[in-house]
DNA sequence: CGAAAGGCTCTTTTT
DNA sequence: GAGCCTTTCG
């Protein structure tokens, strides 16, 4: 029992004992946040002696969510089976399957993603005579969101605004609203936002889930939106055992709608929450947390914390610039490969981390010339593919034939002669009769008779109804089907195999269908109906990033907004540059600045060891190319803490970085070069020594490359071999 | 109706 | 550079 508090310092285990009332707990990167958390909740349940069924913990990602259970079980084993743990969307989830009919809600909704939404919109615009292109749908998607994180409804949205854009804007989402309810789905900011309404306007059933969660527990607190503060007030309304942890410095999600005054509110909501600021860094060295705190402290709008650490001063930062993106990813590689060889870290302890997954493309490529293996966090994400969203499409027009979005989707994939004639042919009649889609076709199916009523050729009546014909027997059989059966037959039934083997890339197309198809493996003991839905639910909800624990020891490449809660020794930071990062959509909004340099905090932050800062001149943007200025947040960073390469300064090459370096290397056999001898360079290719000279433990020697140009390096660093 | 080609725009981060 | 949309042709 003791156990659970011995391993913890003053500050946590202030934290993890103050189990009555409020509590927010303000946590600096590497302060022992996660093991705060599941401290608290081991102790909640081994010394308070609470159940785990009366607790609600709730995080931001699947993957914290995993986190925590893992390490919770660590502690007590078993039992956290019973507590309630999970991201706010798949929580709200639950809880409006269950409960969401005293609102109104069908119980088999599907879950719209952003895609989805999307197609909705466009869908919306259609309907009202729009034009997408004066109306771009993702900017039209983007303040409805915001408004629903705000718990605005359309009409609250006219009363605000008076702008003729924000009028078309409310009239669109009023027909949005109309179109998704008509279709039984929720967006994600419904998912939540609809809970909130069923606890407003149905207080027994708020009732039974407050009594029943003695604590709520709740982790990047700095990320919650406004539905997602109300939601955990609601919560916790009863007993006010509310324990917040969240760090207003990694705040990173304000563009969707996450706002950090929720932390400032709730000193405010709750006046008598007790405050308990982690600030002992364990996971960094000095010098990098100097450097973060350089980067962070030029923020105006922020509350300065005293971060320290008891860690050894460590590695000077190093700052890189390369000519191009190739270069850049060549020097990580390249370096990582040094580092490797040295047997200073492995693979698995470096991550490149990036503003925007378009730079990971580079990289790949770098790694894959060099055979270095790696993993990437969510490229082409599986749940976007095509091939894996038009089977879920079939497969949630299943579960529930109102999704129209599902139904237009692939009434013609693969292809059956429905074409977009026929299908807004199809939308107008269905509207006409005031039914949905689906229901045209079921009446279509119905009628023998062709009458020339209908708006059809006899070529497409036959065509839709073959295709209703064939969902109708789909829907038949969910009952009688596991969800593994059922995919089965529907690939079967509508010749996926071959269809998609016909088209480019065929064979992948197929293997991740497959890869779907054992997903749905693990959904084959429960009943078809509970099985089809968390199937796809999951599938809506959980991100392949979440999916990608693997052990393997390789370098990961990762957005720096993924890299929020995880930490690596060593860390590449590429892409350093004023427009990169700061990304220039940010660039001229101050506030939007700050959450730039908050994100640069976070990836300094997330770095044990070594951190890395590397920049390109020029790099290819958008099919330009285009030279960059060095990030603003390099300057903010003390150039006492800093070593660098400077192409600039000197003329040298990329490896000068090292010079400053403190500690001494593992001897290792360095190779000697004589001036005139032939070399070749990992990056630039082949060469002629011009000089060569001892230092310190290391040697620096001088190159004329055949295209590069000269270049001076540190032995020890530099890929060079006699050719 | 559907495949192919050409032209357009807009580039962030994600549950 | 890619994805989306439109146009064109069979």
């Amino acid at each position: 029992m003791k156990d659970i508090l011995a391993e913890l310092n003053p500050a946590q285990k202030e934290a993890v004992e103050a189990i009555n009332g409020p509590v927010l707990i303000l946590a600096g990167p590497g302060s022992g946040k996660t093991r705060v958390i599941t401290h608290r909740v081991a102790y909640l349940m081994r010394v308070v002696g609470i159940k785990p069924h009366n607790i609600l913990a709730v995080t931001f990602t699947n993957k914290a969510a995993r986190e925590m259970e893992s390490r919770l079980n660590a502690l007590v084993g078993e039992q956290v089976k019973n507590l309630t743990l999970g991201t706010f969307h798949a929580i709200c989830a639950r809880i409006l399957r269950r409960d969401g009919q005293a609102i109104g809600i069908d119980p088999k909704f599907v879950i719209y993603d952003d895609d989805d939404q999307i197609s909705l919109l466009k869908k919306s615009l259609q309907q009202l005579g729009l034009d997408p292109k004066q109306y771009a749908p993702r900017a039209l998607q983007s303040v409805i969101s915001n408004a629903k994180s705000q718990m605005l409804t359309p009409s609250d949205f006219s009363r605000k605004g008076r702008s003729y854009f924000e009028e078309i804007t409310q009239r669109v989402y009023e027909r949005y609203e109309k179109l998704i309810t008509a279709s039984s789905a929720l967006d994600f900011d419904d998912l939540l936002g609809k809970v909130v309404e069923l606890f407003r306007k149905s207080p027994e059933t708020l009732l039974r889930y407050q009594s029943r969660y003695l604590h709520v527990q709740v982790d990047e607190f700095q990320d919650t939106n406004l539905v997602q503060y109300e939601l955990i007030k609601q919560l916790a309304g009863k007993y006010r055992n509310i324990c917040v942890v969240g760090d207003p410095d990694q705040s990173i999600y304000s563009w969707r709608s996450a706002d950090v005054r929720n932390i400032l509110n709730f000193e405010k909501d709750f006046p008598d929450a007790k405050v308990v600021l982690l600030e002992q860094n364990y996971r960094s060295t000095k010098l990098i947390l100097e450097a973060a705190s350089g980067v962070i402290s030029a923020n105006r709008q922020r509350k300065e914390k005293g971060l320290w650490t008891e860690n050894e001063v460590g590695f000077p930062v190093s700052v890189i610039e390369t000519y191009t993106e190739q270069e850049e990813a060549q020097y990580v590689v390249n370096e990582i490969d040094n580092l490797v060889r040295r047997g200073e870290v492995k693979p698995g302890d470096c991550a490149v981390m990036y503003r925007t997954n378009a730079q990971s493309r580079v990289l790949e490529e770098a790694f894959i010339r060099y055979g270095t293996p790696y993993k990437l966090v969510a490229g082409t994400r599986f749940y976007e593919r095509r091939e894996v969203k038009d089977v879920v499409a079939y497969l949630r027009l299943i579960q529930n034939p109102l999704d129209s979005v599902s139904l237009l989707r692939i009434i013609n994939v693969p292809q059956r002669g429905i074409g977009q004639q026929s299908l807004d042919e199809l939308s107008r009649w269905a509207g006409a009769q005031g039914v949905t889609e689906y229901r045209a076709l079921q009446l279509l199916a119905e009628s023998k008779d062709t009458s020339a009523a209908l708006p059809f050729t006899a070529r497409t009546v036959k065509a839709l109804t073959g295709f209703a014909v064939m969902l109708e027997n789909l829907i038949g059989k969910k009952q009688d089907l596991n969800t593994v059966e059922l995919f089965d037959l529907l690939i079967e039934n509508i010749g996926y195999k071959k269809y998609l083997e016909a088209m480019p890339d065929g064979e992948e197309r197929w293997e991740n269908t497959l890869e779907l198809r054992g997903v749905a493996q693990d959904y084959r003991d429960l009943s078809p109906q509970e099985g089809l839905s968390a199937f796809l639910e999951s599938v809506a909800l959980v991100s392949d990033v979440d999916s990608l624990v693997e052990k393997s020891d390789t370098v990961t490449l990762i957005t720096l907004h993924q890299a929020k809660g995880l930490e690596f020794p060593v860390v590449f930071i590429v892409g350093m540059e004023d427009g990169i990062l700061p990304h220039f959509k940010s660039i001229d909004d101050p506030t939007q600045l700050e959450e730039e340099r908050r994100l640069c905090y976070v990836g300094i932050t997330r770095a044990g060891k070594r951190i890395y800062l590397v920049r390109a001149f020029r790099r290819h943007l958008m099919g330009a190319s285009t030279v960059n200025r060095p990030s603003r947040f390099l300057r903010d960073i003390p150039s006492q803490l800093i070593a660098k390469n400077s192409t600039e300064e000197s003329g040298a090459g990329l490896a000068t970085a090292m010079e400053k370096r403190q500690e001494p290397l593992i001897p290792v056999d360095l190779p000697e070069f004589k001036a005139g001898e032939h070399v070749k360079h990992g990056v630039f290719g082949e060469g002629v020594v011009v000089s060569y000279q001892k230092k310190g433990h290391d040697a620096e020697v001088t190159v004329a490359f055949e295209g590069a140009g000269v270049k001076r390096f540190l032995v020890s660093f530099a890929k060079i071999e006699r050719v």
